[in-house]
DNA sequence: TAAATATTGTGAGATTCATCACAAACATTG
DNA sequence: CAATGTTTGTGATGAATCTCACAATATTTA
């Protein structure tokens, strides 16, 4: 797949012509990451925009001690790294190649004269920014009020709308994250992520078959969650 | 002060010059609201940009069983209600007057007009948006890795910072908002937050004074709790 | 395929905190 | 200035869940 052709996939760049995709594209450089490579580092000041191509990373937030909270996993066609670009701020997550992963790169100039360039570049971001915002303000919510095992059944939801396969009401995720992984998106221990999912099991909410996960009736569920 | 004076305190307005400004507030129109009043409830479509002129405002997600969580405090020149603007979502949550509160309206059209007419305000408004959600990610932070004591400590932080005044280091933020708010903000108790901050004032880091309180050496404290 | 490593499952004890139930202090109002 | 309502303080209790310790599986590597 060409340079082009990828970014025709990005939502902030589908409004353009592909003469336009064209000149972006050409302004783009490729990179490789591997699996647990750090590819961008709390601290450091964002000068470079990244649309994935391919592979799946983590944005992550650590403390001190080294606990980590997992803010998002992105996959092909996410971008990120825009977030110091617009406010100047030196970066507030680390990103993790979570499998090797592919990127595509912008610099700083470049990015922002698109900005400028395209003003529906600008307002499809506006969109992007206002739903991530909107997912956030839903995950303070959550981790507010709701107890554990409400959590991860939040958590299982945000997995199987980004990554799920419908199947007569039912969804499948493949591959689900290490327990380790549930546990910091959810805010929770990882121990308390294995007896909770035994628990969704005994419920018959859900159904597990090696690393894959099927939630029964999705919308019921999904509803009993939120 | 007029309109156009109230315009040009809001940053995203603060790059137009003043006859575009004049522009843009000759479109908007004043409301007044009383304390307690709901001014935008949840779930209803989103037809309006707020921009606040005088009182203070929360914003709130309420979970089925009437508990609350405070996603942000607002005052004079802070706007809102341009979420479900930008993605056509119905509102994410709930704005109540939190004092008897003076806004100016603008409506869906005239924004999204503003946005196209004038790039820069979508570039400050992405600025503007990416600070939001660099906080969003903080607190996300803290409430899946800090206890109770740290995220009252996080949410002192963030009143200071908004409404705190320096004197030599400490920082005074008066009329410190009840406890109960505070809790909602931290995402614990209300006995907890009592609790907490004679905890602190035992430990000599504060001093309250009726609705007041005192911060020392407000760069320790910060260092200290993130 | 055996050994080594990584991931998941599970019991028990410790801990944090929410909740309940009042008491005390403060503010508001007739 | 009573008296009424609000907000804050505080003890006691119990529930949720984190942590520790190790067993049981799965997966990878030699």
């Amino acid at each position: 797949m060409s340079k082009t052709d990828h970014l025709r996939n990005v939502p902030i760049f589908t409004a353009l012509s592909d003469s336009d995709l064209n000149r972006i594209a050409s302004k783009m450089v490729s990179r490789d990451y591997e699996k647990g490579q750090m590819i961008l580092l709390e601290e450091s000041t964002g000068e470079t925009f990244f649309i994935m191509t391919s592979g799946t990373v983590k944005v992550t937030r650590l403390s001190d001690d080294g606990r980590e909270v997992i803010l998002a996993l992105l996959g092909e066609s996410d971008f990120f790294g825009e977030m110091s670009l617009l406010d100047g701020e030196g970066r507030s997550a680390n990103i993790v190649a979570n499998e090797d992963a592919e990127v595509m790169t912008l610099s700083r100039r470049d990015f922002l004269e698109c900005l400028e360039t395209y003003p529906k570049i600008a307002i499809s971001l506006l969109e992007e920014l206002a739903v991530r915002l909107r997912k956030s303000d839903q995950q303070i919510e959550s981790l507010s009020l709701s107890d554990s095992e409400q959590r991860i059944g939040i958590t299982l939801i945000r997995l199987a709308e980004e990554r799920g396969t419908i199947k007569r009401g039912d969804v499948m995720v493949q591959n689900l994250p290490y327990q380790q992984d549930i546990a910091n998106m959810a805010g929770t221990s990882r121990e308390t992520v294995s007896r909770t999912l035994k628990l969704l099991e005994d419920k018959k909410l859900v159904k597990r078959n090696g690393s894959d996960i099927t939630i029964f009736n999705f919308n019921d569920f999904r509803q009993s969650f939120s």
